[in-house]
DNA sequence: GTCTATAAGACGATAGAC
DNA sequence: GTCTATCGTCTTATAGAC
């Protein structure tokens, strides 16, 4: 064979940002160099720039990628008409999805403030988006009697708030699997807008 | 006068605490110089190191002061040995405090990952008092059966980050004011455990 | 597409004058 | 206690060989 098929380049560019992402998660943008990018993908930190123009653009491609694909998912939801269905959907997918992109979610949200200007407002718009989402579940079921809500806009990021933070405490392998943390969370947020349980959870053994 | 009296090292440093606070709040402790910090106190960045040996001290103490005050700002409160009085009383005291100091907040839960393992287990031990400290409302409230809570050490992180999440929106001269926000989160988190709200909320123009 | 080498400057931290 | 000056290292990004 007398050339490469099969682009390497972009192998590298998934590689890249895969690496990237990790590292960022884990130490934080700013403390992170191209050198230290370059070094877990075996590669040389001048190989990066065929990739991207700067450390800067790693980042917002990540951002970007990581808003984009939660948003494909959401759309890809079934759409419930009923207002406690629709919460209840969206408080699975919400806890799925955070549970299974960690890094991605941490990332999104801490990396905000390293953003300049442009990305930032091309990010801050995708998150809108999305907790339009939950507000629009929220306000028709005031409308329609099914929920008790005090006030929509505020509840709609102490729900947001409430589910992402499953992230902070969440490990593989700990008391609780996946399949319980959502059950127990889809009760939280039903609570949270006056509905009852939509079923009693086993008693398990905790500790303080 | 011979001599200076009255410390003007001891002001100083309460000025370079306040300017980093307020720097790492904003950038984040890994994308602000030592010379930002001086510069903001209107000294040379060589001056800082007659009262912080490293940068890292600089931010291990901005946390550990963030923690203890608020510990202490909690033990300050009256004690209340109703399941549901005492879990509105916590409510509104976290809400209060957390809108009181957002920078605080901020750093001190933003930056853990920049701190060195030794200060980190530090922090995070005081991090866990407070925990613990509604986590022992809850289960006395599940105990009682004054409350309806599935698992307790979930519900508890849900709560804290359910709150902790006003700082990511709220700002001063909104749609709402304190007292306000204070009341909407305290029907929230009664909610949570399956109480009724304590009062109903007069209806507020609202926009999606 | 990846390498080596390097430009141009910022970083944390220190030394010594005053 | 604060200054200026500096050390040694690290940073992002680029240039040019292969």
């Amino acid at each position: 064979m007398a050339r490469t098929f099969g682009s390497v380049g972009k192998e590298t560019e998934k590689r890249v940002l895969k690496e990237a992402l990790t590292l960022f998660a884990h130490h934080g943008y700013a403390a992170v160099s191209m050198r230290q990018i370059a070094g877990q993908c075996n590669i040389q930190a001048g190989a990066l720039y065929n990739y991207f123009p700067t450390k800067q653009s790693i980042l917002h491609g990540l951002m970007k990628t990581h808003m984009k694909d939660l948003l494909l998912a959401l759309d890809a939801e079934p759409l419930l008409e009923q207002p406690k269905a629709a919460l209840e959907s969206f408080a699975r997918f919400h806890i799925r999805y955070h549970i299974d992109k960690p890094e991605g979610v941490f990332v999104a949200y801490m990396e905000l403030r390293n953003l300049e200007p442009e990305p930032y407002a091309e990010i801050m718009k995708l998150r809108q988006k999305y907790e339009r989402f939950l507000r629009k579940i929220l306000r028709d079921g005031q409308a329609s009697g099914d929920f008790k809500i005090d006030d929509v806009p505020v509840t709609t990021m102490a729900i947001i708030s409430m589910m992402t933070g499953v992230n902070t405490w969440f490990r593989y392998g700990g008391r609780l699997g996946i399949e319980e943390i959502e059950k127990i969370y889809v009760n939280l947020v039903l609570s949270v807008v006056g509905l009852e349980p939509v079923n009693v959870m086993p008693r398990l053994e905790e500790t303080v």
